[in-house]
DNA sequence: CCAAATTGCTTGAAGCTTAAAGAGATCCCG
DNA sequence: CGGGATCTCTTTAAGCTTCAAGCAATTTGG
């Protein structure tokens, strides 16, 4: 009859107390991480996470993007990516131009100056974060790899479900 | 001599790529899921994510906790936790009480309506989890549980090294 | 071709967050 | 005791972030 599973669904909730604290794990390490390369980029370079993270996009690119493929790219919202984008023009780190073809379009890519900043800064972050997992045999970072890479689409898979 | 070895750590940069794809996949999932979980609490209850996170963390004690250990527990600065409880007090979640013994501290507790909303808030949230976790076996889950920890420690240790 | 829908970006309001400075209370130790 | 160190909390300024509304340019479908 199916009955008696269904009404359990409903009536009495399972217990999810495992996904839960694994999400709550999840959460702690990337908190710890950030606040970690956070406050280094202040005390070494005075920069934001944010605006590193911005010209991390931009750095991949010559010829740089435009607000939205930012936007996308760094799962923030647009009008956030204006303000940011605004600063850091203005410290001199980034350049925009107006497509040719298509007036709404800015194209955002790294000055001379931001690029050399960027990569400074880059070589620096990318030791801290070696240091950060440096407990962690190969083989855990490459299991870690994986099972990150199956709670990725895992989580896309569930925001798509909501969101169709 | 092992100066072969040293000038080398020392000129040439180790590769680290592996360690910093590691770490933008975390980021990427963490960020996703937060922002599957904010938009969610916002649309079904229309509480912010800092808002139920510092329920969450109140709802684990009868009795209530002061605002330093909120501030521990959430891992977010101490101004941050005086403006969150404000408009908690505010909105009648949440109740505060200078202690006793020490006129400096306070001791914050979830109201009857604080908990009331949190517990109904709390239950839906979990199945959110379980669902955005629901591709993963048990087997990837107690594995996972297992390399965050490690990781956990592995970035205390590095964040410790800095900050004596 | 034109109106409607879509796209790219900006703006504004509200709220979150941090770092730093500071006020008040308590503790420690000489 | 008493005075400096420490602890708890608040305040402030600056910046980050989101959502929602809005503007302008382009695309789409009659």
């Amino acid at each position: 009859m199916m009955l008696d599973s269904e009404t359990k669904a409903v009536e009495l909730p399972e217990d999810h107390g495992t996904e839960l604290r694994l999400w709550l794990r999840l959460l702690t390490c990337t908190t710890l991480i950030e606040g970690e390369v956070r406050s280094r980029l202040r005390e070494r370079f005075d920069v934001t996470l944010p605006r590193f993270d911005l010209m991390a996009q931009l750095d991949k690119v010559p010829d740089g993007m435009t607000l939205s493929d930012l936007s996308k790219r760094m799962m923030v919202s647009n009008g956030n990516v204006t303000g940011l984008v605004e600063r850091l023009v203005e410290s001199g780190h980034l350049d925009r131009r107006t497509s040719e073809t298509d007036r709404r379009v800015q194209f955002i890519r790294l000055t001379k100056l931001g690029r050399a900043e960027f990569r400074k800064m880059a070589a620096e972050h990318e030791t801290w974060i070696a240091d950060v997992f440096a407990d962690l045999s190969r083989k855990d970072i490459s299991e870690l790899m994986r099972l990150l890479a199956k709670t990725k689409a895992s989580a896309q898979r569930s925001a798509k479900a909501r969101t169709p």
